[in-house]
DNA sequence: TATAGATGTAAGTGAGTACTTGCATTTTAG
DNA sequence: CTAAAATGCAAGTACTCACTTACATCTATA
């Protein structure tokens, strides 16, 4: 029983709220109800609506950390570490499923959010091209340009994330081991 | 100098504002001012404002001959083919990226646009699967698995599609090119 | 138990929004 | 040229929304 603040159910009302209807959609009076509370209490905590999204973003922001053990746990071999990094991909993302699809709903409305979504494919291409870098210098794969590989693979792990729910009719965590399986193991093929 | 007629402004007025501010920040008041009309037109024409969204919807609905031309002039050689089949899904994504943004925005507001959409990568997924199915009886590519092949290849796509403006600078059409002469291309070498 | 801080209740304010009505003006077509 | 159809203009209505204020009630802790 993690006993919930009542800044925490007010901040998880709002994204809940905003990812099914849009910020203006979102009234503070709907907020307000499926968090329990009433509404003159958001009002108290977060000065206006703008602020609860504030809040809420803050509360939502990448963890750093979790990019940097990923690290840790490369073996240089193409077919362990690329089901690993996505996997890894997928867990990041699933979790800030509602904050990010919120940014894709709201783009332009708060500029934060913008900047923080924008920040994750890029910090993991990153990641990849340097992974790529060198495993083409080490010869482990085909010789092929890391930056290309890289761009490649994001597009695919974006596009999957994306359509997954819409391509096909299979749902639930299956879907992922059978991208991985399918997909992911052709791209492995490919490249080595 | 085609007259647009004055249903034909609102539609786009009303489309340009919903892709910018979804569909409750498009008000009436600032539809028909971006439209040069009065704002009492928009009712005279379409009733409500659901009923301009209706109309902008069946406007840009997808026309499924530009899908079948695509037949005519495959080559069945993927150095030509893949590139061009790229190029004709480019096309039709972004003569459609407002509408297609906006059914995200407001997935659930408009059913008819979630299905309208949504019908997209899977027929396109359904055409690159049977292209993929004919190039390995023919022995053109290597023995993989076309629906593989084809949802990879969408996957890709539509990552592109949409990550293109987040993870590079570089903007304008020469995008698109580099994305066929690189991703693409990496596509084609490694299923040779 | 006494006190401070958090929350609830009730009522209201001002601004904005979709939509209407009645009438004047312009544009189109026979 | 004239009648009809399309559009503009001004005002208004009913409603909702974000946000405020004043006061009552609860809850924790010292």
């Amino acid at each position: 029983m993690t006993e919930q603040s009542t800044k925490e159910r007010i901040i998880l009302a709002a994204i809940d709220l905003v990812h099914e209807r849009g910020y203006q959609g979102a009234t503070t009076k709907a907020i307000a109800e499926r968090a329990g509370v009433n509404e003159v209490t958001l009002f108290r905590h977060f000065g206006n609506k703008k602020g609860i999204m504030k809040a809420a973003i803050d509360t939502f922001s990448i963890p750093d950390h979790l990019l940097q053990t990923i690290d840790a746990q490369l073996r240089w071999d193409l077919e362990h570490d690329l089901p690993f990094l996505v996997r890894q991909y997928h867990e990041i993302v699933e979790q800030k499923e509602q904050v990010i699809l919120i940014s894709l709903k709201e783009a332009g409305t708060f500029p934060e959010l913008d900047e923080l979504i924008a920040h994750i494919p890029t910090m993991y291409k990153e990641k990849i091209k340097t992974y790529f870098e060198q495993m083409v210098a080490d010869g482990k794969i085909r010789k092929e340009d890391p930056e290309t590989l890289a761009t490649s693979f994001i597009y695919m792990n974006f596009g999957y994330f994306f359509l997954k729910n819409r391509i096909d009719a299979s749902k639930g965590p299956i879907q992922l081991d059978s991208f991985i399986e399918n997909d992911i193991a052709l791209f492995i093929r490919s490249i080595q």
